[in-house]
DNA sequence: CCGGAGTATGTCACATTTGACATCGTTTGG
DNA sequence: CCAAACGATGTCAAATGTGACATACTCCGG
């Protein structure tokens, strides 16, 4: 859904290197990065804080060390969805996501 | 991601109606879903506010019609990336979506 | 030095998500 | 009554995400 969308455009006749687009996308897709790597940063946070290894927390989580790696490295194979669920299962409350996201401010 | 965890944690030798595990999981995935309604509901009112329609909101996301009908019935298909996506698309800010999240208590 | 613990990164088969399309239901104005 | 506009729902091929594995890097205590 990233690279979709450019070829999308590109198929609707849009150039890419086009002002509107490239400055149209990303201020959104800028913003929605920002917010994943908030969000990364709160899993290591409240998971070194509960003092528990990446491989713990991957079996929590019912996966593996090196997708909870990725998570944390914001990689852009993660999504929000698992993200949310690391938090989730971390123990953060609704609050303490909010607090993560209104931190996430467009560089 | 759903009946995969119970796969997973069946062949790990869990018991389906594990006690751990059901209340575990369900606390969680019943935040996580509550989450998603509230964004859900978040997209709706601002479509409407913004006046408007499932078909213009689909053309601004490069989707269509029945996706976002599908988003904003928070259905099963529907990631919390589009949703998230969405929000951004139609104007929302960090804050908006915060609060959204804020108001997602557990039944 | 070595070894182990913890973390990072690339790859892949398999699972889920996605846009698109077809189709249906409901409302509204003529 | 009809037609147009809007929204809901099911299906599917293609796109994307996922857990697992292999392997490499970095610390640290011995």
């Amino acid at each position: 859904m990233k690279r979709d969308r450019q070829a999308r455009l590109e198929r609707a006749g849009w150039a890419i290197g086009d002002a509107t687009t490239f400055l149209g996308l990303t201020a959104e897709e800028e913003r929605f990065v920002e917010m994943k790597l908030a969000l990364a940063r709160g899993v290591r946070q409240l998971r070194e804080r509960r003092g528990l290894t990446q491989a713990a927390l991957a079996r929590q989580l019912g996966s593996s060390q090196s997708r909870v790696a990725k998570i944390e490295a914001a990689d852009r194979s993660v999504s929000l969805d698992l993200l949310m669920r690391s938090l989730l299962t971390i123990g953060a409350t609704p609050k303490d996501i909010a607090k993560l996201i209104k931190g996430a401010e467009a560089a």
